[in-house]
DNA sequence: CTTGGAATGTCAACAAGGCTGACATAAACT
DNA sequence: AGTTTATGTCAGCCTTGTTGACATTCCAAG
């Protein structure tokens, strides 16, 4: 029960208080939100990062590693420790490019299509029955809220891939 | 925009492509919900796990070590050497229990206090933004949505903290 | 055709922040 | 008196981020 009141001036919900609970709110939920993959990942030699890798080249088969690296958000260096490791255990695979030679277009194998598969359906799983438990106006309340708490490139990121496979 | 489209049976809203812009959303939004604070911390010598730990001294103070190891999730090990530069520099300090002298209550001093407010401020304001962007409703859709992503555990923390100073 | 810059890979080194295991101490409980 | 609890601490390891430097390949523009 959440009880974010609205007031006559529809500023009530805007308290020290509530934005704290929000906070709070989203600490916790994001532990939530990994747990169930990392738990998979555990014992795999993977972590996180692998996680986040192999979701994306699911998303956007045939991405570049220059866009994986925008969309990451971290260091060629750090994503490519990442990469070599899934390349090695045969769960990527990279294509050089035919426009463009330099660049490598990644794909997941069979055996990484079914990681990202089991991951995902963890993760899946989560929110279908907080969604389901929360139901659609809440859900979408859900949806507006983190969109707005996105920074600016973030948003442009996410709302390409919203609509790059809508 | 969220175009999460509730058809009759109630139940359009939980196809995996939705589930799976809710995920995206977390991951991006996440970034924005630490990326403040974060830029604070950078050259103070101070991480994100100097920031929970003071955030939660600060929502409890006279918590003892014990209790902030269990809402943080983290070893004692990992907290200690946390907490260790926190006492160093003087920004939080520790109480011996009256009733159990075994325990230690941890404070924020007057120097941690001033840092807590700077976080908080930066984290709350895009918070602010993002709520009033959104707008009440909004906002309690995505407080239930986040309290149903919780494992049981971590919402009975949450819980507890809430109703602690609601 | 050459040269500059873009896309990528890689080596080395480092830091933060998790983890485990082992051990120490003080205080409470039984 | 002996056990358990709360805490601290040492040592070492892992993941995942960072910077800096350098090599390769190749497109594109002068």
């Amino acid at each position: 029960m959440v009880d974010v009141k609205s007031g006559d001036d529809g500023l009530l919900f805007l308290t020290d208080e509530n934005l704290r609970k929000g906070i709070e709110a989203m600490f916790f939920a994001y532990r939530g939100f990994t747990c169930d993959p990392d738990r998979i990942l555990v014992g795999l030699d993977y972590g996180r990062a692998h996680h986040r890798a192999v979701h994306f080249i699911h998303r956007a088969p045939g991405t570049t590693v220059g866009n994986l690296l925008d969309i990451l958000g971290v260091t060629k260096q750090s994503l490519n420790r990442v990469l070599r490791s899934l390349f090695e255990d045969g769960l990527v695979e990279a294509r050089v490019g035919r426009r463009d030679r330099r660049e490598r277009h990644l794909y997941l194998t069979e055996k990484g299509a079914a990681l990202e598969r089991s991951l995902s359906d963890a993760q899946r799983a989560r929110m279908r029955s907080a969604y389901r438990a929360a139901g659609p106006v809440a859900v979408a309340g859900f949806r507006t809220v983190l969109e707005a708490m996105m920074d600016e490139t973030q948003r442009r990121q996410y709302q390409a891939l919203k609509e790059g496979s809508a």
